[in-house]
DNA sequence: TATCTACATATAGACAGCCTACATGTAGAC
DNA sequence: GTCTACATGTAGGCTGTCTATATGTAGATA
């Protein structure tokens, strides 16, 4: 997978992975790997940076654990979080529809 | 539609609308807007040097022709930028599976 | 005891590519 | 004369992902 393609959608990924329940970093970077049958390998140095930037922004909130002598952070989805987990659905429905359609045009053209 | 978004697809955007016909720059942004029915503007600070990234590369090759007073430079595919074209639809189709994997999956969780 | 792996978080700096803003010029309409 | 459409191009900014590195605990295994 393409690093670059990720881009601009990190967000939906980890904000989708902690509607259910919250997760603590190494366990999101798990839960994508898991979800997407194996196919995401997202760095720590992407998910840790990107976990704090969400929670600057107020999507998330986190609060530290100590489990079995590790020290976790748990980041849970705020209210501001899960209305903009809509907000990134639909607009990768979006997004996928446009490049979907320039893509698909038939090489024979239209009528 | 969010610019980030656009990172790492670009290319499989511009491929795509020069599979039917060579055309020059200015013609690929508007063939872009009309093929994603208005969704996609691509600012020429966008296209022209991600054109020329192509050439360099050997997906596209281009020749200066002048048509009612103007200078155009019109791109076509190579060989090696119609091989990459599929290539380009293969991790599409990959892309929006593994993400839209993830987006999907249900909050209900499984068994 | 030493070593290895899994668990767990974090940061610095590299890198790439899309964007804004600007520069330049022709043609044709009004 | 001015405005819009056509047409190409570059410089520099921005931002987010990645690589590489650092730190530390727990438990298995030799």
């Amino acid at each position: 997978m393409n690093p670059d393609a990720l881009r601009g959608h990190m967000d939906a990924l980890l904000l989708s992975v902690l509607e259910r329940e919250p997760l603590h970093g190494y366990a999101i970077i798990e839960a994508l790997q898991e979800r997407s049958g194996g196919a995401l390998s997202v760095p720590t140095g992407t998910v840790y940076p990107a976990l704090r930037r969400l929670e600057r922004i107020g999507y998330l909130s986190s609060e530290w654990a100590t489990v079995g002598g590790r020290r976790r952070r748990t980041y849970r989805l705020t209210e501001s979080g899960r209305r903009q987990l809509e907000g990134e659905r639909s607009a990768w429905r979006e997004f996928t529809g446009v490049i979907g359609s320039v893509l698909r045009a038939e090489a024979s053209g239209p009528a």
